[in-house]
DNA sequence: GGTTATAATTTACATCTGTAGAGAATAGGC
DNA sequence: GCCTATTCTCTACAGATGTAAATTATAACC
């Protein structure tokens, strides 16, 4: 039914972040913005990306010589998914308690604290209006 | 520095909560609480929770023939492992923006909201007293 | 003490993940 | 048209993960 869960690994994690800075773009060009961070090869890129165009994160044009990526999934989707990995194992899909324990985390500024209130609040609306 | 962060793969997952319910416990007891929802043989299991010392997740003890498992990580360990792991690389370490996306998943009932509420106050305490 | 039930050990194997080299194709410059 | 730089394709390989069968040890029961 739904769109079976974005789960991505860690280097896939930083291939598809490289890939939404700008699309689409090539795998060299890939390569060179995960270097500094990575010390990846192109061929190493290049079979990461290939691979995720098999699992459907990535989608490959060919242009000319020239293959061009871009990403199938969103930053919000690839989010979703992770959270949702987090919170169907180590929850039980329970969300109330995986919130708990990251407002338990230290981390939060009071801004963010501020926000978070004003979010709850405006979540309660939203509740409240459509059942 | 700190522990290594408690990582645990989906089966792993299935294996420690399985633990948690009654330690220490063995191995085909802890078969026979997976099998309803896993169908895993025992060897599967055993491979596994096997696997899992190894890796410094439970402690094996042998008691004549039989071997007693424990778990060697908490609950709040994993489940903050796995907070991490979906932080670091979802969010690039942001916590703000992460509870934010949990908020905006549909989930949390309005009981969910009011504890929530009451939490940040008391967060936003804690972190007054202790800057 | 031989039989049986239970648990343990060993070995296996396919798939996925991380990593990359070697060689082929292409295109642009001269 | 040939050289050179760039990109692509193919192949490889080690380690992790999911899954389990086959074999062996143990102990307990008669």
């Amino acid at each position: 039914m739904n769109p079976s869960p974005v789960e991505l690994t860690e280097a896939e994690w930083a291939v598809i972040k490289a890939v939404w800075v700008k699309e689409p773009c090539t795998a060299p060009e890939t390569q060179e913005r995960l270097a500094p961070a990575t010390q990846w090869t192109y061929s190493t890129v290049r079979t990461l990306m290939d691979r995720m165009v098999g699992k459907g994160l990535l989608a490959a044009e060919k242009v000319g010589k020239l293959t061009l990526f871009r990403s199938l999934v969103t930053r919000e989707q690839a989010q979703h998914g992770e959270l949702q990995y987090a919170l169907k194992h180590a929850f039980d899909g329970a969300l109330g308690p995986m919130v708990q324990r990251l407002l338990d985390s230290r981390g939060l500024t009071p801004r963010d604290l501020d926000e978070l209130e004003a979010l709850i609040r405006s979540r309660r609306q939203r509740t409240r209006k459509q059942p």
